[in-house]
DNA sequence: TGAAAATACGATGAATTATTCACATTTCAT
DNA sequence: ATGAAATGTGAATAATTCATCGTATTTTCA
């Protein structure tokens, strides 16, 4: 057997001169725009490059391979959700129960935004899946939920309580992709949202009335 | 444009002798294992017939194409796994939250099974997801979440059940394959199973108490 | 200005792929 | 026993893929 080299998802080389961070902008927008039209099947390198019109052999200077510019898309995405969802679970000024619910608004109508492209990332998730990068962003997502709950549910036993943090995230992120999957209107998206922030926010409450920790 | 021929997703021919029955259940043998064994991207119609021990023509002889034998194996699941809920779901000498609880409970632990094969089942999802044969088979899985939830909940409005119905649905199965993605031993799965039934069971129990329907 | 560094190019190779087709073998009703 | 239908074979094909490399162009800065 030889398996030497984990894949590489980092970066190949670091832009310096602004025409060639331009270069990397230009690459990435093209990779969305074959990702929501064409799918992660008919998701390749050369299309990539075409549709950037941008040279093959320039793409390999920035990234290592396809599954790199896949990930980079991949991450910003996370980092962009990542961001909404701490603003409003640390929002002070309202009660932690309406921010878990304004959360679940945000983050369906986001996952419902540029639907095409997120399923086809997703589709293209096995060829990133294991690398450490994407564990990295996933616990962060987690970290936050759990702080969350630390202040909600001060008493809870910790174990519970992270037990109930990876199922709120988990469940977030899994139902709203399957949901972003079939195309729906405002409304369908809003009474669904309301449905399952009716779901997790009873959820987390029960775990607040439940006196008998131990 | 051409798009003349959606992909065959069926039957090319029927096996009539016996030898031929064997054949294909030989191929689909062998296409769990390579799957299994080499995920869903090195999953190709040439290693399955030589994993099988059988010429590649004879595979192209009873599968129109690759995608045909995973959406059987696929399918193969879903029949499985409805069954296995249908009998929970229906039986009548339990109360309908310990029911629910059970399916819950049965749910996870059939997901957490051969979880290296469904995962990669999943990756190859796109390869047969808008086949109507596979949007047939979650409607059926949908149908039975309905008629628990007018049993349950009879007097709640019909929209309203029916979004609870697909919200219950989406949750469990999406849930449980994100949560069989990463290796678990069986007191994980318990717990897991556990904090997720009480989630549900919660939900619909709130929906039961709103007397104030209209 | 001029040369070194950075950037861009795209033809090309090597590998893998799904699928077909002409032909060989087996089965089974007659 | 016979021959037609069913079944099995696997080399050949055509398409697609990722990624590299030598070369050409542009930028930088002393």
């Amino acid at each position: 057997m030889s398996k030497p080299e984990k894949a590489q998802i980092s970066v190949r080389k670091v832009p310096q001169q602004a025409r060639s961070a331009d270069l990397v902008a230009t690459i990435l927008e093209a990779a969305i725009q074959v990702l929501a039209e064409e799918g992660a099947q008919r998701f390749t390198t050369a299309r990539v490059a075409e549709r950037a019109g941008v040279s093959i052999g320039s793409l390999y200077q920035y990234f290592p391979n396809k599954a790199a510019i896949l990930f980079r898309l991949q991450s910003d995405e996370w980092r962009q959700t990542n961001g909404l969802l701490l603003d409003i679970l640390k929002d002070a000024s309202q009660p932690p129960l309406a921010r878990l619910r304004a959360l679940v608004h945000a983050f369906v109508r986001s996952e419902c935004e540029e639907a095409d492209m997120r399923v086809a990332l997703s589709d293209a998730a096995p060829l990133y899946r294991d690398a450490p990068e994407a564990h990295a962003a996933r616990a962060r997502g987690h970290h936050a939920m759990m702080e969350f709950l630390v202040e909600t549910l001060p008493d809870c036993p910790a174990q519970t309580r992270e037990r109930a943090s990876e199922l709120i995230s988990t469940t977030l992120s899994s139902v709203g992709k399957s949901f972003s999957e079939t195309p729906r209107n405002l409304d369908e998206i809003t009474a669904y949202a309301d449905a399952l922030a009716d779901m997790l926010c009873g959820y987390v409450a029960s775990l607040a009335i439940r006196v008998e920790w131990q």
